[in-house]
DNA sequence: ACCTGAACACCGTTCAAGT
DNA sequence: ACCTGAACACCGTTCAAGT
C-alpha cells in the first residue's frame, strides 16, 4: 500500500504515494490536542508515522498549523442568513454554532486564544452580525460596541467551557453561598450549556430593552 | 550594599543579604510580562542578576510562579460590601473590579487563562455574588448559572482587553457592515471599556427582567 | 518533490559542589 | 541556608544528504 501505479507514455510508473499532506496533519494534529491536550511536533510525527522534519514540507512551523485548526474549525460555522426573521433569534443562533464548534474540541480552546479568535469566518459571521443590529436600530456608534460584548460573552463562555469541573468547589468551607448553588444546580457540560443559554437570552433581552425604537 | 552587619554573641558578623526572596522575584515575574509578555526562567533570572537554579530554592517552579501572580492579583479585589444597595450595582462594581485588575497586566491574562482563571479571592467574590443573587429573589438553581454567565463575560472581556486592535479590520473589503461600524465606534481601549460597560448594563437589565417578584 | 537523521538554539528543571 | 555552573530531558526548527 502507500503506493500507486501511474501510466504515462507507456511505461508503468511505480511512485511512492506522498506521506504527508496538509490535511492528513491538521487530523493528527486535531488528534494530539482532543486526546493529550497539547501539539507537540514529537507526538504529532508518531501519529503520521513520519519523522518530525517532514512536517515542514507541507506548513511553515506550529504556529501555522494552530491558525489553520481555528480557520477549519471556523469555515464550518453557519453565517446567520439575514432573512425578515427576528435579528435577536438570528444573532442567539450564530454565537449557538459558534460556541458549538468550540464546545466539540475544548482542549483546542487554550492553544486558539494564544493568538486572538477572531478572524476567518468569525468576522463574516460578526459582519452580518453588525448588518442585523444596524437595521434592527441600534445607533451606528453603538453597532461595534454591542458586537464586542457577543464577541467577550462568547468567547469566556468557550473558557468556560475548556475549565475542569470542580472549580467553584475549592472554597473549602468559607464560600457557602457559592457551594448551596452549586449543589442546587445541574453539573458540568449541562450547567455549562444551561448558563449559556440563560446569560444569552438575558443579554439579548438587555439589548433589546435598549433599542431607541421598539421591535417591528 | 546588598550587606547588613548583625551583631550576634559579641561579634560583628558580616553576611550578604539574601539575595532572592519570593516577593521580589514575584516582582520581576510580573516585569518580564509586563515588558515581553512571557515569562521564562532565564529572563527571570537575568532581572534578578542570580542563576536561574537560584530561583528553586524559594519557588517550586514556573508554575507556581504564575499560580502565585494570581493570587497576588486577585488579593486586591474588593469583595462586594454586602449592603442594601441594589443588588445590580454591587454585582457592577465587584465585575468592574475584576477586570480593572486584569486589565492592569493585560499580559498576564493568557498566562492565566492556561489554567483556570477562578480561584481564591475571585471565589470568595462570587460567594457573595451568589448571596446576592438568591437574596434578589432568583430561584435557587439558577444561581450557580448566573454565576457562570457572569463569570464567562469578565473572563471574554478580559481576553478581549488582551487582543490586539486590528482584529475586527481583518475582512479586507468583505466585511462591509463590520468596517462601518469600526469606523463609527470609539477605538481600542476606550472601545472595550465602553463595550463592557454597555454589556454589563445589557446583561443585569436582562436578568432583572428575568426575576420572579420585582425588586425591592 | 519529498523524506530523513543529525544538529542547533532554547526551554524548565535537577543536582553536586561551593559558601 | 542559599547560591552556582554544569548537565539533562524536552521543545521547535534547520539543513545537508538521500530517493
Amino acid at each position: 500500500m502507500a503506493r500507486e501505479a501511474r501510466e504515462e507514455e507507456g511505461y508503468v510508473v511505480q511512485r511512492r504515494r506522498r506521506l504527508l499532506d496538509v490535511e492528513t496533519i491538521l487530523d493528527a494534529a486535531l488528534a494530539c490536542i482532543d486526546e493529550r491536550g497539547r501539539l507537540t511536533m514529537a507526538d504529532l510525527a508518531a501519529r503520521l508515522g513520519a519523522s518530525a522534519s517532514s512536517v515542514y514540507h507541507h506548513v511553515s512551523g506550529r504556529p501555522e498549523i494552530v491558525e489553520m485548526l481555528r480557520e477549519r474549525l471556523v469555515a464550518h460555522l453557519e453565517i446567520p442568513p439575514l432573512d425578515r426573521s427576528d435579528w435577536g433569534d438570528q444573532v442567539a443562533s450564530w454565537m449557538r454554532s459558534y460556541r458549538q464548534a468550540l464546545a466539540e474540541h475544548p482542549n483546542l480552546i487554550p492553544l486558539l486564544s494564544e493568538q486572538t479568535m477572531t478572524a476567518g469566518s468569525v468576522l463574516l459571521g460578526y459582519d452580518r452580525v453588525a448588518d442585523l443590529l444596524g437595521t434592527a436600530g441600534f445607533p451606528e456608534d453603538q453597532v461595534m460596541l454591542w458586537v464586542s460584548v457577543l464577541d467577550s460573552y462568547a468567547l469566556g463562555a468557550a473558557l468556560d467551557l475548556a475549565a475542569p469541573d470542580e472549580v467553584w468547589g475549592a472554597g473549602g468551607g468559607d464560600t457557602p453561598a457559592l457551594e448551596a448553588a452549586l449543589r442546587a444546580a445541574p453539573q458540568g457540560r449541562a450547567r455549562a450549556d444551561a448558563a449559556f443559554e440563560l446569560g444569552l437570552e438575558a443579554l439579548l433581552a438587555g439589548m433589546r430593552s435598549r433599542l431607541p425604537v421598539g421591535p417591528v
